[in-house]
DNA sequence: TTGTACGCGTTATCAA
DNA sequence: TTGATAACGCGTACAA
């Protein structure tokens, strides 16, 4: 059916490598015989088939990209900047969604050893088990990690400083007068929140209100922040304050501060984390750290295509910039 | 360095089309080959080549998925309902985010020309355009599109009933006595944005009001609702109750209505489009129209399954339910 | 500058 | 039930 390199070179009457030739590009060609292979090519509406090149250079210009929860904003943002990145340089990215019960435990890892794609960066900490050994074996090999940072995995990875992150958000409280703080964290299992509420204790400590931070863990959703923060308000004695380690715990937990007859910031301040795009334009503004989503998808691919076709000497932990970003939703603590 | 078949074969001492049948499954072969064979996969760690294998059997087991904006969290959740789907039928998705500027115009479908996958399944409107030709030769080619129809177009397709879903946020609007009524779309040229103010005027036109339609348009986003908001409040006969055409236009919206000191719903009502996860936790909660977006992706993949597995003997046009969501940011019409 | 011919790793056909 | 072998489409030595 479809046109392959003889139907082309039989119709342009040269031979197979001319065509080859001529399509890549760098080799020596006549320009009559580039043209005579070009029309050809044109009328036969020839385009490779990539498992045949791909099964001659081992090259299949895809990455893998898995992902905890692709309809989670925070991801998908990370995705689109990878998608970017990607697409400049000629690479499609293969998307793995691996909180789905189907997905039989290590199918992306598999796909890496069955040529599938040239690289993977896995975002979260869920490191396909089978890329273990091939990472022991190899600390060159083609896997990159996103938004975590586990000097013992041995991977490249990009990210920001968390602890330092959560730290600032918790002195900024802190700074508003604010002593019993609540905390709201996603999954305790998942590092990333261990390293955030590091920073949180080393705060809390620095300030002698250790004894004050009252914390709950759940995982990053609107409705888990809401139910947390029930929790949290429901305490004897309440805090004044709830840090939330995503702008969607934040959002549930806000919409409990209201059903609770309670107002934010007068009552209650809220603060979040990633400031995804609604964060700015809820009632009120939500006060959060923003981390750079997009640059981080883009900066996991250039890492793993340097190492792909490569540049990379070394394995390289990039940490990219935060911000705190003031609004609204925190003030001073209420005088009593 | 990886291990091929003729190592397997040769170390289990049999045959590469033993090993292959082996690993089949299907195919007759003794306990104690079966045995044999499995033993040296494991100790070699063997996987076939994917790449050599989709050479020769037409098969890649990949699906393509273009989207306009993936970090829309529209899309997003679709997305995670294909690839649910996919991964329960062992496929992979290669996604497109097609709004890239670096997108060269046709690359996904191109892809598909190169055996790259074996089906495309197009969000929005933006059929690749070199798959023009292929539709109209075969009318069960691979290709579905998501969330729009255009019968036009000439292949199966998944969504809702764009019009009729509008013409009853519309109705609901009326029926709570507003009469001026502000319409909030996405981008004009977008067909999906063409059905629903289909809805729209025929819900004006049966109410007598379509005199007092005020409508605007943009794109998606939350800064667009916000902004063409900003154009309908400032009018001098302004809107009592404003209709989205997304949940984010909407979440704009209600911004801009605080902004310029009026109250949701006692002074203005502000209805959506999708109901995404957070509008049921925003302030007030949102009244939106309600769609199956992991259904539609689910069944997208479905859909286009059928066509490459040969269960499927024509174009399909699936019509999903929709539901209007009743919340607080609906109300009767101020009273002058 | 162009052509010939081989091999990438797999599956499928045919014969044993 | 198993084995030998051809073919998928491409890129690339090597020869001309």
């Amino acid at each position: 059916m479809a046109a392959t390199v003889t139907d082309v070179a039989r119709l342009a009457g040269v031979s197979t490598a001319t065509v080859t030739r001529t399509l890549a590009g760098y080799a020596h060609v006549t320009a009559r015989t580039r043209e005579r292979v070009m029309k050809a090519v044109d009328t036969l509406g020839y385009a490779p088939n990539q498992n045949a090149r791909s099964l001659r250079t081992l090259r299949t210009q895809r990455l893998i990209v898995t992902v905890p929860d692709i309809s989670n904003i925070f991801f998908s943002s990370i995705i689109l900047g990878a998608e970017a990145a990607a697409q400049a340089a000629g690479y499609t990215i293969l998307l793995g969604d691996v909180s789905l019960a189907s997905d039989s435990g290590d199918k992306y890892g598999q796909m890496l050893h069955r040529k599938e794609a040239d690289g993977l960066i896995f975002l979260g900490h869920t490191l396909p088990p089978s890329l273990r050994s091939l990472i022991a074996r190899d600390p060159l090999a083609p896997v990159v990690n996103g938004c975590e940072f586990s000097p013992s995995l041995g991977v490249s990875s990009v990210h920001i400083d968390n602890a330092a992150a959560a730290a600032e958000a918790m002195d900024h409280l802190y700074e508003l007068g604010h002593r019993r703080v609540g905390v709201i964290m996603g999954a305790p299992e998942n590092p990333i929140n261990r390293d955030r509420l590091a920073g949180v204790r080393s705060s809390a400590e620095a300030h002698g209100l250790s004894a004050a931070l009252r914390i709950r863990d759940g995982d990053f959703s609107v409705e888990s922040g809401a139910r947390l923060a029930q929790e949290l308000l429901g305490d004897s004695e309440r805090p004044t304050a709830l840090f939330c380690f995503s702008d969607d715990l934040a959002i549930g937990a806000l919409h409990t501060v209201r059903e609770t007859g309670l107002s934010c910031p007068g009552d209650i301040s809220v603060a979040g984390f990633d400031d995804i795009r609604v964060s700015a334009f809820i009632d009120p503004p939500l006060t959060t750290v923003r981390q750079p989503m997009r640059d981080i998808g883009g900066k996991a691919v250039r890492l793993l295509l340097d190492i792909i076709e490569g540049r990379a000497t070394s394995l390289i932990n990039l940490t990219l910039p935060h911000e705190l970003v003031l609004r609204a939703s925190t003030g001073p603590a209420p005088s009593y």
